[in-house]
DNA sequence: CCGGAAGCGATACGATCGTATCGGAAAAAG
DNA sequence: CTTTTTCCGATACGATCGTATCGCTTCCGG
């Protein structure tokens, strides 16, 4: 047999590049032949990982989403199991506020955008966010658990609650990158939800 | 002076058109020519009209964001001023969930990715957003007044609850464009959210 | 050692994009 | 009428896109 290459890490490599660029210039001004460039291999390398654009573009929206859930259980690990400030941490997380984030949140909204017209795409959006939400769902579960036993009203539901933080947060990430909210603004929003929700945890056990 | 053109009605009817392709192939499949043929113009009035691409994608986003705040705006003149009913008239306008406006949302998020990379088009949506959360600021603010006179903890500040339910409204909106959440999971969201909202407005006058 | 499969990068190709240009039709002004 | 100005739609142009193709190099198996 003759040359051997490991495809695989090239195919990360690549979509390190195609991450770069769609942050750079928008989903749109992410073309093979720059992500070429940029991953410093030859159009033809690009084309025999990928037997198209789309094969690429899904590759690396995996690629981003494997990242970012990554981020979140490593987040977890290091935050003492069912406190609320483990809650707290992986919202964090999520919403990508912070500036070294943002170029992970602007990709991510490319594809965002992009999905609502390519099925596979959206496809593999949902197997991201699925995960996130199951982990979500989990740590509002474990908050729950460890609060004061209440009295109150009608106890929260961890799934809704989790869906609920989610949305909160895609929403907060998407108004600070178009500078309707500030970094700040949107990190105040966000910490003033969880504490409703936790006080909502606490009031039923 | 020779044959007069009513410019403004056409570049309506070319917004319309942009926002039906935007629709339909996502927003890298608006092109111009694509534009003047659903306008049922020529690509020549295309360009009388606008003088790039760029200053048409801007106009309809504008077109949209001014349909938008309008609907938002006539649901509350025929609500109850001051109620609570009317706060979450107006939510259900913002989020976009049901049928028939799921056209308009992809469009929105179209716009929304592509104003990352485009600073001008960044301003039309920020411009806005701006109205928008005014108001709501103000919808709230009317909403608290009404309430019943509580003792509760800290009284919630009605800009941060009205950022707050336009991030959790487009969060939602974004979810469901993607199949992540149904339209019904995300109103029992977005009700449930605001039924929070009013509680804790009531425990505050 | 050597034949051939696998990988390489350059180049070609057809399509489509945004934009520029142009001759003629149409209509108000003289 | 003729003139002049505005609008029209077709066509041209150059750039860039995704993809296909093609010699050439590289290096393992027999």
């Amino acid at each position: 047999m003759p040359r051997q290459v490991d495809y695989e890490s090239r195919r990360r490599r690549i979509a390190e590049a195609v991450c770069l660029l769609a942050d750079e210039h928008g989903p749109e001004g992410v073309s093979m032949r720059d992500v070429a460039a940029r991953a410093q291999v030859s159009l033809g390398a690009v084309q025999r990982c990928f037997r198209s654009k789309e094969e690429m573009l899904l590759f690396a929206v995996d690629h981003v989403g494997e990242r970012i859930t990554e981020r979140v259980r490593a987040r977890l690990a290091s935050s003492p199991a069912r406190s609320a400030a483990a809650l707290g941490h992986a919202a964090d997380e999520i919403a990508l506020l912070r500036e070294e984030h943002r170029a992970e949140a602007r990709i991510w909204l490319a594809f965002v955008a992009q999905a609502a017209v390519s099925e596979s795409l959206a496809g593999s959006l949902r197997t991201s966010y699925a995960a996130l939400q199951d982990l979500f769902v989990r740590l509002v579960t474990e908050a729950a658990g460890s609060g004061s036993p209440g009295e109150g009203a009608a106890p929260p539901d961890p799934r809704r609650e989790a869906r609920a933080l989610l949305a909160l947060a895609d929403g907060l990430t998407t108004h600070v990158l178009m500078g309707h909210l500030t970094a700040e603004e949107a990190e105040d929003v966000l910490r003033t939800h969880l504490a409703g929700l936790q006080e909502r945890l606490r009031a039923t056990p």
